[in-house]
DNA sequence: GATAGTGGCGAGTGCCACTATCCATACTTT
DNA sequence: AAAGTATGGATAGTGGCACTCGCCACTATC
C-alpha cells in the first residue's frame, strides 16, 4: 500500500485524516488500517468504484442513525448500476419480479434498487432468447434463502452488534464472489461429469 | 446503439463485419442483432472487458473445438480478476478450498481460476476478521449445487446443442447477476423482518 | 445534383484510480 | 549543528478503457 495511495483515500472521504500531533505529523492506529482492509476489499474483489465506496464507509460511520437505516444506506451502493434502461418489456419482468416476491412472502421492495437488478437481468436473459429461464427461477430464489439463512447464523454467532453494519456490507460483496465462485466450481463439476473429463488447465464451465 | 458504436465493435473483433454488398455497403442480419445483444449482456449486467468479451466470443465463434473445451475457453474470461496478489495466508485458504473440492466430490481443479478467485476471497474475509466464515461455507456450497442443477435443468430442456456454448456464456454471467439480486432481496426480508420495517425506500440490507 | 449515409481508420474525449511533483516543516542521523 | 530524509497538504499529470469525432472516398437517396 503505497502512501501516495493512501493520501488519495483520505481526499477522498474514504479513510479519515490521521490524528495531527504536529503540524505535519499525524498518528494512524488500528482502526485505520482496518479500514483500509476493507477499502482494498471492496474495490478489488466487490469491484466497488471508490464513489460507491464513500457512499459505504460515510453510512458505516453515521453514529446515530437507527441500525436498519443504516444498513440500507450501507448497502445502497452495492448494487450494481446497469447502464441502459431496457428497451423494452422491463414492466414484465418487474411484475414477474414483484410476483416473485409475493409468493415468497418476502418483505422487500418491489421496487427497490435489487428488484430493479433483478428485473434488468431477467430483460436482458429474454432478449437472448431465454425467457423460459424464469421457470428455474424459484430453484435460486430456493438458494438464495439458503445463503441468506447461513449469513443471518453467521452473523447471529460471531458479529458483535457494533460491528453489524461493517459485516453486512463486507458480507454482501464478498459473500457474491464467494458465491459466484462456487457456482462456477459446481458448474465445472456438473460439465465434466458430462462430458467426461477430469483433471487439466482451466477448468470447463 | 450508435453506429461509431458499431464500428468500434467491429473494429475490436467483438463483432464480425457485416457482408459487404458494395465497396461501401454491408448487410446486417438477425445473427448480428443477437451477437450485439450478448455484448451488451455481457458490458452492461456482467461487466466484462472489452478484451474479455473478445475472448468469448473467439472462443464461442470457434467452430472445430470439442465443446467442453470451447466451454471452458468461453467461461475463463468470465471469472474477475483480482489485483492484489493477496498478503499472506493464501496457502491456508487454497488449502481450504481444495479440502472443500475433495469433500464434495466435484471434479474440479481446485488450482484453477475460480478456485483461486474463492481462496482470494476467503483471504481478504479473514484479514477482516472474518476467519469463521469458513464455517458457512457448507451452506454457500450447498445452495450453489442447487443453482448449478436448476441450471442443468434448464440447459437440458431449453436449449438446442448448438446453442449451448453461449448459453453457458449467458447463463454464468446473467445467472451471478440474478442471484446476487436474489439473495439481497433475501437479505433484505430477513433484515426487515428482524427490525420490524414494512415498507419505505430503499429496503434496509 | 445536393444531401445524407456508409465503411474504414487514426486520433481525441471523458471518466476513473491512482501517481508524481512541489513546498514548508519536522524528525533522524551523524 | 548540519545534512539528509520523511510527512502532510495540494495541484497537476498518467495510463487504461469504452467509446466518440473527424476525415476520406464513395454511394444511396431525394
Amino acid at each position: 500500500m503505497s502512501v501516495p495511495t493512501i493520501k488519495f483515500y483520505v481526499r477522498e472521504g474514504l479513510l479519515p485524516a490521521g490524528e495531527l500531533t504536529s503540524p505535519n505529523q499525524a498518528s494512524y492506529g488500528e482502526a485505520h488500517v482496518r479500514r483500509l482492509r476493507l477499502i482494498r476489499a471492496l474495490l478489488d474483489v466487490g469491484g466497488l468504484s471508490v464513489a460507491a465506496i464513500r457512499g459505504v464507509v460515510m453510512a458505516v460511520d453515521d453514529p446515530g442513525r437507527p441500525v436498519h437505516m443504516v444498513l440500507g444506506a450501507a448497502t445502497k451502493p452495492l448494487v450494481p448500476r446497469y447502464g441502459r434502461e431496457a428497451d423494452g418489456g422491463i414492466e414484465e419482468a418487474r411484475k414477474t419480479v414483484a410476483g416473485l416476491i409475493e409468493a415468497r412472502g418476502w418483505r422487500a421492495d418491489p421496487s427497490g434498487p435489487a428488484s430493479d437488478a433483478l428485473a434488468t437481468a431477467l430483460v436482458a436473459l429474454d432478449e437472448l432468447g431465454h425467457g423460459r429461464f424464469v421457470e428455474v427461477l424459484d430453484a435460486y430464489a430456493d438458494a438464495a434463502e439458503g445463503v441468506a439463512r447461513a449469513d443471518l447464523d453467521y452473523v447471529a454467532h460471531h458479529v458483535a452488534r457494533e460491528e453489524l453494519v461493517e459485516s453486512a456490507v463486507v458480507g454482501t460483496v464478498l459473500g457474491d464472489a464467494i458465491f459466484a465462485a462456487l457456482r462456477r466450481l459446481a458448474h465445472t463439476d456438473a460439465s465434466n461429469r458430462m462430458f467426461g473429463r477430469t483433471e487439466e488447465d482451466g477448468g470447463a464451465e
